[in-house]
RNA sequence: GCUCAAGUGGCGGAAUUGGUAGACGCGCUGGAUUCAAAAUCCAGUUCUUUCGGGAGUGUGGGUUCGAUUCCCACCUUGAGUACCA
């Protein structure tokens, strides 16, 4: 009986879905082990063979689980809110809601094709209003607490208001606004209902405030800083300018410390965690303010260099700092208001491309020195930005090189404090092995030492502290867009109120159009029903706005990352109505054991959902500050783009051969010239052609394009002409990254159907390290599809569908091939390096069909080992070995060394460390004998060629290395 | 610029604590089988060679009896970040 994939596997994922083979129980005396993936965004293309790469090493892994006796959890679901849908819905009308439906029917049956072992019982979708039900609800938590910073964590706000009732905030040390002024209790009291609401916001970790955020025109909304590459939107590339708006925001800040900190138990992949390290971008130093002459204004900034403090020559404020206006004096506002004009047109992308120019503006107004008392000018620069630090800095030419152009442009003076160190043509920014002088009680001081002077100086006086700054922003929560969560937020007198828990979710309201609306506000204000009324606890008709009783609802929507911050503590308890997810499948399940997904998220989803993990332990919902205990990342699969060679203002399509026989300007043929028309001929420097991309799918393996399909594929095509060699159109080549526009994307339906889900999966692994980066090329799939071929034939099936099995004991030689693969196997699971796995299953059913093996104590285990990576067949197979039900759950065979011992080692011979040749030899010798045995062989003698060695190492087992 | 990762045959890649470089597979070459093809099976396939051998893991040094593996410098590619004070 032959091998018929299709079949076989129709039938096992049958029987896997009717009998619920992989639903996780949450409890069970099984040790727990909680396998991830990444969910995906189901977008309109479907998947191609580069998605599934972590899906399988993730299900191989979770399979291997069972095996070896875990109770596995293994969900997958949706992030099913996002942009394209949206943008799919202006252009059609159609909702988002079917298209996603639409979509997601498409996934569903495509990863069913590949034979996962997910547990479907348990599927998510973030759009699910069922699911977003509790993103609502925590996102009312945030609005609800402050971050306390003695206790280390956040609390409830609601124990900040009786301290403010008697004695302000001064005794309160949370994190909070940067111009959150001081308060006396009597100043509180006094305040009205909305002011102490606008004031605690200045605390709560998700709070409204007016922010410069990254607005997107094209996109109609603002973005987060991760969902900016370049300048310009992750999403459609387009343009990104800053916007002052009201925004919601999360304060990430408050956890910078404790993400930073945590990264280090986590078993990450060093370039997440240093990509978080940077993103985070702590750095110590001391804030510092400055009085400004003739004014009762202050000019605080932040320094990392407060040791240079006696080098300061200048100020130089952002354009946009809110002191410029009033410190300009008279006879500069001219130059200023010019100045900040400019820069204000020119796009947050030009600042950054251009980085050369300076540029500034003197204000007029001097500051004073807090040591020296020396008046010193300030400066408004764009090399200064608002956003960071206070907007402002102390400029310390002589060891900070933008300030050193800077006072170069302006002629302004450059101290130098540095001990011996030369600063004519450029800035000392080194500060290891520098000592301070010119700098009074600095003077002679080492870095360090005066670091740490200055700073207990400073805030001796008063006038400065030491302080740890941050790059992390605070996270812009809302989105101008229709597809996402809605807030569960009505406003009252223009402060956001938050709806109860019971009343969630706040379901996304119809509208007839997803475009803003025509005065401008989000797509939301087109809903007719979207108010609350306070005493029904319903959303009702905007016409009966009362600000009484019935009030307006948010008009934004969350971003993409809202429901993937917390979604794996959901599949924990898919369905509870009460709770995100009950306590006791919180404690049962934990956490994350192993996570798997992309490393594009490093600044995004893998940050914001840490953040809201640790808010949750914080309030005690989850028992642990980390979710996900150890993460990989899958590289990426990079298609084979083909391409055909056009010659300009032709319709002739040349050959690859030929193609690259005229760029590198080598003599064609007769034939061949006589072929090419005389355009290019006239011109063959010119390199007068296109390269086209053409669909990989006209394409065969040999390179060979489909002609007759590629005049068929376009009109302009029809009459093309094909310059061939040998018969043949051959296309020329290139890796890139696997994509639509580029016509090279491989759909995993066709390799299933042509070779099997096992064999896509035993190829997916066996391309090369799962974090690499590879490309994908279809002809390679032969071998492993053969592989599965000889494994069949191993097990003898007859016509009647038996296996033809000897039960008698195996030979020796069977028994080290068994137990040889599976010490390896064991390994490379233990190591995510499946690759090799897949190797070792190819050499060993070689060595076993070499051995004739069709032995029951051998080719049992063998399936067990095979069948987390090609599970149908191992199915299959298991059955026609006469046992009923699935292999699934059936022990991992144990390894016993006893079957490797060997008696024989043939040892290398090197000579100066080069291998000569091998010599087999008794593993019970000693050294002395090794040594006697090697020095006797004649092909020693030869290597030494009358020479006596100077020494000859030995080491038993491994190697005998001759010097000399 | 800064931070990180990676450079091994025609290709994907292997070599777990330094110990036989190129496992396994693709491709290619030759052969068997076949009317023929597909499929299958067998042999070969780093380069070079005067067929004894010699060289070889991005480049140049170093440590070592021995280096793809460890150290230093450089080159190349990829990723992240970018006036962060």
């Amino acid at each position: 009986m032959k091998y018929f994939h299709d079949k076989i596997e129709k039938k096992w994922q049958k029987f896997w879905a009717d009998n619920q083979t992989f639903k996780a129980s949450n409890n069970s005396d099984k040790p727990k082990y909680y396998v991830l993936d990444m969910f995906p965004y189901p977008s309109g293309a479907g998947l191609h063979v580069g998605h599934p790469l972590g899906y399988i090493a993730s299900d191989i892994y979770a399979r291997y689980k069972r095996h070896k006796g875990f109770n596995v959890l293994h969900p997958q679901g949706y992030d099913s809110f996002g942009l394209p849908a949206e943008q799919y819905a202006i252009q059609t009308g159609q909702h988002p809601a079917k298209t996603t439906e639409v979509n997601i029917a498409t996934y569903r049956k495509q990863l069913d094709r590949i034979g996962f072992s997910f547990d479907w019982s348990r599927e998510v979708r973030t759009s699910n209003p069922d699911f977003y039900k509790y993103t609502q609800w925590i996102f009312t938590l945030l609005f609800d607490s402050y971050y306390c910073k003695d206790a280390n964590q956040a609390r409830p706000i609601s124990e900040i208001i009786p301290l403010f009732e008697t004695e302000g905030n001064l005794p309160l040390n949370a994190v909070c606004d940067e111009d959150t002024p001081q308060i006396t209790a009597e100043e509180w009291n006094n305040f009205s209902e909305t002011e102490k609401q606008e004031f605690l916001l200045k605390y709560r970790l998700t709070f409204l405030s007016e922010t410069t955020v990254n607005w997107c025109a094209e996109l109609g909304t603002v973005l987060a800083n991760d969902e900016i590459v370049n300048g310009v939107s992750e999403r459609g590339g387009h343009p990104v300018v800053q916007k002052k708006m009201k925004q919601w925001s999360m304060r990430i800040t408050a956890y910078a410390q404790r993400l930073l900190d945590d990264l280090q138990g986590l078993d990450w992949p060093q370039p997440i965690k240093d990509i978080q390290t940077n993103w985070i971008g702590r750095s110590e130093g001391a804030h510092l303010e400055f009085k400004i002459q003739n004014s009762t204004h202050k000019v605080g900034v932040f320094t990392t260099r407060p040791d240079t403090i006696f080098g300061v020559s200048f100020m130089t404020l952002a354009p946009e700092h809110e002191l410029v206006a009033e410190i300009t004096t008279a006879a500069q506002k001219e130059e200023v208001e010019a100045y900040i004009k400019a820069t204000a047109k020119r796009s947050e992308r030009d600042r950054m491309s251009d980085v050369k120019t300076i540029s500034g503006c003197f204000t007029g107004a001097h500051a004073e020195h807090p040591f020296t008392k020396e008046a010193i000018p300030i400066y408004i620069g764009d090399y200064v930005l608002a956003g960071y630090g206070t907007g402002a800095v102390m400029a310390v030419p002589c060891g900070d090189q933008r300030d050193y152009d800077f006072a170069k442009h302006f002629n302004i003076p450059i101290l130098n404090i540095f001990k011996d160190v030369d600063i004519s043509e450029k800035a000392h920014e080194d500060k290891g092995n520098t000592i301070i002088v010119n700098s009074d009680f600095l003077t002679d001081l080492p870095y360090k030492k005066a670091f740490k002077t200055v700073i207990y100086e400073m805030e001796k006086q008063g006038f400065g502290y030491k302080k740890i700054n941050y790059r992390l922003r605070d996270a812009v929560f809302s989105r101008q867009r229709y597809w996402g969560e809605p807030f569960p937020v009505y406003y009252k007198d223009g402060m956001p109120q938050m709806i109860a828990k019971e009343h969630l979710p706040i379901r996304l309201p119809e509208v007839e159009n997803y475009l803003p609306t025509s005065d401008g506000k989000p797509p939301l204000g087109n809903a007719n029903t979207w108010a609350w009324n306070v005493e029904k606890a319903e959303v009702v008709s905007n016409d009966l706005i009362d600000n009484k009783t019935i009030f307006p609802l948010e008009l934004n929507t969350m971003p993409g990352w809202a429901g993937s911050s917390w979604y794996f503590n959901r599949y924990m308890d898919a369905h509870n109505t009460e709770d995100f997810a009950a306590a006791e499948a919180l404690n049962y399940w934990q956490d994350v054991d192993l996570y798997i997904g992309g490393s594009e998220h490093a600044t995004g989803h893998l940050l914001y959902s840490r953040f809201w993990q640790k808010f949750l332990y914080d309030l005690q919902y989850v028992p642990k500050k980390e979710y996900a205990k150890k993460l990989i990342n899958q590289g990426m699969i990079l298609g084979e783009s083909a391409f055909v060679y056009r010659l300009v203002y032709t319709n002739q399509f040349i050959s690859k051969n030929i193609f690259k026989k005229l760029l590198s300007n080598k003599d064609l043929s007769s034939k061949e010239e006589k072929l090419i028309s005389n355009n290019w001929n006239n011109d063959i420097k010119g390199l007068m052609y296109q390269s086209i991309h053409v669909d990989v799918s006209i394409v065969n393996t040999s390179n060979e394009l489909d002609v007759e399909a590629f005049k068929k594929s376009r009109k302009e095509y029809k009459d093309v002409e094909f310059i061939l060699e040998d018969g043949k159109y051959i296309v020329g080549r290139e890796v890139e990254k696997m994509s639509k526009s580029k016509y090279n994307v491989v759909n995993p339906d066709l390799i299933c159907e042509e070779y099997g889900a096992d064999s896509l999966r035993l190829f997916e692994m066996f391309l090369g390290p799962l974090e690499q980066s590879k490309p994908w090329k279809t002809s390679g799939i032969s071998g492993v599809y053969s592989f599965l071929k000889k494994l069949w034939k191993l097990y003898q099936i007859g016509d009647n569908g038996i296996a033809h099995i000897s039960e008698e004991e195996p030979s020796k030689e069977s028994l080290k091939t068994l137990h040889k693969t599976i010490k390896k196997v064991d390994e490379d699971i233990a190591n995510f390096s499946f690759n090799t796995s897949v190797s070792s299953f190819m050499i060993a059913v070689n060595e076993l069909t070499q051995q004739k093996c069709n032995h029951r104590a051998i080719l049992e285990p063998l399936l067990v080992l095979i069948s987390p990576y090609a599970p149908h067949i191992a199915e299959e197979l298991w059955e026609k070995l006469g046992h009923k039900g699935s292999i699934s759950t059936v022990a991992y065979p144990e390894f016993d060394a006893k079957h490797l011992v060997e008696s024989n080692k043939t040892y290398p011979i090197s000579f100066n460390g080069k291998m000569r040749f091998t010599l087999d030899l008794s593993l019970d010798l000693s050294k002395e004998e090794i040594e006697a045995a090697v020095m006797a062989d004649e092909r020693t003698q030869k290597q030494l060629d009358g020479r006596t060695p100077k020494k000859v190492i030995v080491v038993p087992g491994k190697i005998v290395n001759i010097v000399g």
